[in-house]
DNA sequence: GAAGGGAGAGAACGAGCGTTCTCCCGTGTT
DNA sequence: AACACGGGAGAACGCTCGTTCTCTCCCTTC
């Protein structure tokens, strides 16, 4: 078997695990058996557990922005994309083996104890955050919406993990209107105080 | 000793060390050294270590949902008692020993691997929904405002906890101030589908 | 004062798991 | 054809940790 191909049959492997039941609760015997990639092999390609779980957090990190960017992409109107931000997340709640935010639960079970995941969990939604700020500038809507519509989307990402249930996507997504209806009224600097 | 005062020292040193470090990351013998209560008498007043994580989330739910409504209750307006909520979470964010919402950790932890933790946390995030709810009644606003303010209050959480800062507070209280105004404009029934 | 019982300290036990090692087989090379 | 090499299966090792056991001591009670 390539090494390429192992590397992606026990990356396949470990992100099904982690992702569904913690990284904690999954040994490394498990990952074997689910990927048919040899403990021998698994070693060679990740020399400790931790760095199978980094190269998990990694490669779901690039292809969850990368899923969510292309689904915006092919909505035309700026404030139409933002809101296409929360139809995305109805989309993945309700896949059937939605279990909430990976980088979320993964802060919970080794945010802790692990610097290293913290900051893959900092880097992630950093970006996250980033993207959004980038579709509120592209709307002309006032820097200070991109803080309270990216808690809107972490809430909704958090209670749907815990609820199981999709309709968080669908309340974020109503006050996301609404927070972009008033920055449309006030839209201005954005630098009101309190 | 007490037995009622061994089980309470038992539970701020399980309450210190868990919340500080995660709950899988600590062991029984780390409690009893934090705590002063021997094994023995650990495992009198908590037959396994399970049952000593739920008395932990159970009686940290009533304390955290006690703190947050006499901090609300001090303030009379009704509008103003639901941004208080918001008032209170950056007080929370600021305190020294600040690690996010135990429930959001716990879950990520142990969410998928114990039923009984996970039942805690909806019922924990239930009663903060309702309690919200209730404040979103009394003040006389649509009742679908109810789920976008409980997002934005979860989304400071988790992101508060991740970033360590007690920003994200405030950025939800903006935006929790932006929905009230619009609650207001279109107050009705609140039955607006969409 | 002697006996019994509960409590503390810590050793002990057993399971789980990350990691490594051994053994064996198939393959490719000379 | 002989042999070295890489890889697979899975046993083995060592550590952690939940849980229990042992031993001793002190306090109570008759």
């Amino acid at each position: 078997m390539d090494t390429a191909v192992a590397r992606e049959r026990a990356l396949d492997a470990a992100e099904r695990l982690f992702y569904g039941r913690g990284v904690q609760s999954v040994g490394m015997d498990d990952v074997r058996g689910a990927s048919g990639v040899s403990l021998k092999r698994l070693y060679q390609l990740f020399p400790a557990k931790e760095q199978l779980v980094e190269a998990y957090l990694e490669r779901r990190d690039v292809r969850w922005r990368g899923r969510l960017a292309a689904y915006v992409a092919a909505r035309q109107e700026p404030r139409e994309r933002i809101l296409a931000v929360f139809d995305w997340l109805a989309e993945w709640f309700g896949e059937a083996d939605f279990r909430g935010c990976a980088w979320i639960n993964a802060y919970g079970e080794l945010g802790a104890v692990s610097g290293r995941v913290a900051e893959q969990v900092r880097a992630h939604k950093r970006a996250f955050r980033d993207y959004v700020g980038g579709l509120v500038a592209d709307a002309g809507l006032p820097a200070a919406l991109t803080g309270p519509l990216c808690l809107l989307a972490e809430g909704a990402m958090v209670t749907a993990g815990i609820t199981g249930s999709a309709e968080p996507a669908a309340q974020a997504r109503a006050g996301a209107r609404l927070l972009l209806a008033s920055g449309v009224t006030s839209a201005g600097d954005g630098s009101s105080r309190d």
